[in-house]
DNA sequence: ATTGACCCTATAGTCAACTGTAGACTTTAT
DNA sequence: ATAAAGTCTACAGTTGACTATAGGGTCAAT
């Protein structure tokens, strides 16, 4: 059984599903580290395959890649991140809980709108057949020179 | 009776509330006219006032500014934009309700994760206080050189 | 007449997470 | 031996809605 072999990036790009672009990219926020051969390719090992998914989770998870390089940088030296982690969690969920709210209020708002719209469908004034719109005076309407 | 005087950018940006700068960069992308005094100065028409509140009700809406010029230039024409309108309302709508719908599976998931880490609390092996990090071997962990 | 506040244009920078390009070197396949 | 494919660095470009800066002209008050 052959010991797996260190990758070139392309395969890692290959295996990961993550272009060889974003992966130099990546390491250029030390998110990711590579040896170096004396081509100066870099060599990875099949272990960061490991580190490249728990990025896309925690990316999937709403986390930047500067929250992400926060967490990483904290394992590496040696620190359990959990309490970061967890706070930084509830943030997230906080953070969400709030957007959610303001979303559905604003669906509502939009829904009155059309609601009204469609109301309006036949219509004495052709002047207002779109109230939004003939609310809007365009700037060229009016004023001496 | 004084009729109003139109308006230089300083003047407008204060009563409207948007920056100078934006007034500026609102005209580049023609959404916004003004007439040019002798010494270049934009004047700007009082009733400038009401598109820039139409601009900020309609962002506020969700809509682009790309979406804006589109009616705005309509509107311009001649052209009722009315059911362009409301098709893309309606359009903003459905998005708007995926995007709930996505935020709030993806809070569940969060929660999911928060309440996992949250049980694990007093833990017999310390590699796995957190389970999310624990799952992830940094890069140098392995390999031979 | 001179300060200071305001205005002009044109260009560059911001944020995030990349993608794309140019120019040069290395490896792999034929 | 050569050509194709892969890799390197460094830098520019993308998106949207602006903000900031440089360098210069204009206007109002003292």
């Amino acid at each position: 059984m052959g010991l797996p072999r260190k990758l070139k990036i392309g395969e890692l790009a290959q295996q990961s599903g993550i272009a060889v672009g974003a992966l130099r990219y990546y390491e250029s926020l030390n998110l990711l580290k590579a040896e170096r051969g004396d081509n100066g390719y870099r060599y990875y090992s099949p272990n960061t395959g490991h580190t490249i998914h728990f990025i896309k989770k925690a990316q999937s998870l709403g986390f930047s890649l500067d929250d992400i390089k926060e967490v990483l940088n904290l394992h590496q030296q040696g620190n359990l991140p959990c309490n970061f982690v967890r706070s930084r969690l509830q943030e997230k969920i906080d953070q969400l809980e709030h957007q959610i709210q303001s979303m559905m209020q604003f669906k509502t708002t939009l829904e009155e709108y059309r609601d009204r719209w469609n109301e309006q469908e036949s219509v004495p004034n052709p002047e207002e057949i779109c109230p939004l719109i003939a609310a809007v005076p365009l700037n060229n309407e009016a004023g001496e020179p």
